[in-house]
DNA sequence: CAGTGTGAAGTTGTTCACAGCA
DNA sequence: TGCTGTGAACAACTTCACACTG
């Protein structure tokens, strides 16, 4: 009965992609307000800021559990907290990033990752002029010692910024010594058991959709 | 008569957004075929290849206006030419970047644009170091320069990936300045009109997407 | 009224089922 | 039999409509 009422509650169909991927924006958003200032805000208003549409914030806004007030708005610091459960951001996951070109730079350069449960702990890469450097802390390591340190250190994610051309050997690689996600940003369409998180972040798309909307525009 | 026909045929609503996103997936790996041993490819193999659902390929590859031999598939050469059509790679658009930081380099260096319809002509940042280099054959310039050079050259795409306390900034002056479509990689929510095509690549997005899926199996 | 909250309707995209074909 | 091609069923999101509240 106790099992029952829960089931009811929290349905284990879980929070809508799309939702997922919209609430870094609000906590984004949220997080740049001085709550010295003003203490709730409302989702016409969140909607109005982003370009977003009004009930569709305020269904997003309801998968946090955080009730408003009416004709007042949400609770920001309670809104802060609860999109920081919701997204896990308090059980911060160790990431092992492969592949130190300029886009690997430039995740490890990104300072935004930490405070959003993203710990980038090590990076690999074969250039013999990389290995043994520094990028923001995160120290660069031959290859080569990918399993050794894995072994140690028992990343959860897997970076892939290599070259197409070895990207699936990296992904082989990745979950031979452990890996629970891998997040690729590289054009291949990678072959990893289904028990594997996969992200895909294919930079082509977006061009495509990009092009066929200019175009499109007659 | 002929054209309510036409009306029929080629209906004004167009491809479906999640197609033209994996139409780059589908013309990467057909491009990797050697033509000259295997002249033709099934929807069921390219779905096996690139772990996609195989009548979503045959939904997909039909907007081509391919039409595919029964049991034995799509004539490769053919299906590339259409999937460069409907993407518009042969209407190659100009385009400018701003910020030359890690993210800007990483995509300067991005040899694959050109061959698919976007050609970055010019980068702009405020850093006195990088202004006057080359980033492959691609100059960066004083952004104070943006107006001078978007009127000589008349870009159509704007690249922004900048630190995200410029970008509405950026992004105003190239609305000002005649652009058409805004590529965003910024965490910013760009306030741009709406004949400007806009599309943001929110890098938070799909982190949270992975650690939302990670921390939900249990 | 201007906001929250929610069930219903609408829209879009995916998956299924099956006809036709070589 | 294995594939194309397509209409129909289904699933997922979004948008609408409206009841409710201070």
């Amino acid at each position: 009965m106790e099992a029952e009422r829960k089931q009811e509650t929290k349905k284990p169909t879980g929070v809508p992609e799309p939702t997922i991927r919209r609430m870094p924006l609000y906590h984004n958003l949220l997080k740049k307000i001085n709550i010295d200032e003003v203490e709730y805000i409302s989702a016409p208003l969140i909607a109005r800021i982003l370009n977003l549409d009004p009930t569709q914030v305020v269904k997003d806004l309801s998968y946090t559990g955080i009730i408003g007030k009416t004709r007042v708005g949400y609770k920001i610091v309670e809104l802060i907290i609860a999109i920081e459960n919701l997204l896990g951001f308090h059980h911060p996951h160790d990431a092992f990033l492969v592949g130190a070109g300029n886009l690997g730079f430039a995740l490890l350069n990104y300072t935004g990752f930490k405070p959003v449960g993203m710990n980038i702990i090590a990076a690999f890469d074969t250039d013999r002029k990389k290995i043994g450097t520094l990028v923001q802390d995160v120290k660069i390591y031959d290859f080569e010692r990918y399993r050794e340190m894995a072994e140690k250190m028992k990343p959860a994610i897997g970076i892939i910024t290599t070259p197409p051309s070895v990207a699936q050997q990296v992904a082989d690689v990745m979950v031979v010594w452990g890996i629970k996600a891998i997040w690729n940003y590289t054009q291949v369409s990678l072959r990893v058991p289904p028990s594997i998180v996969l992200q895909d972040t294919h930079i082509y798309a977006s061009l495509a959709v990009i092009i066929n909307k200019l175009n499109k525009e007659k």
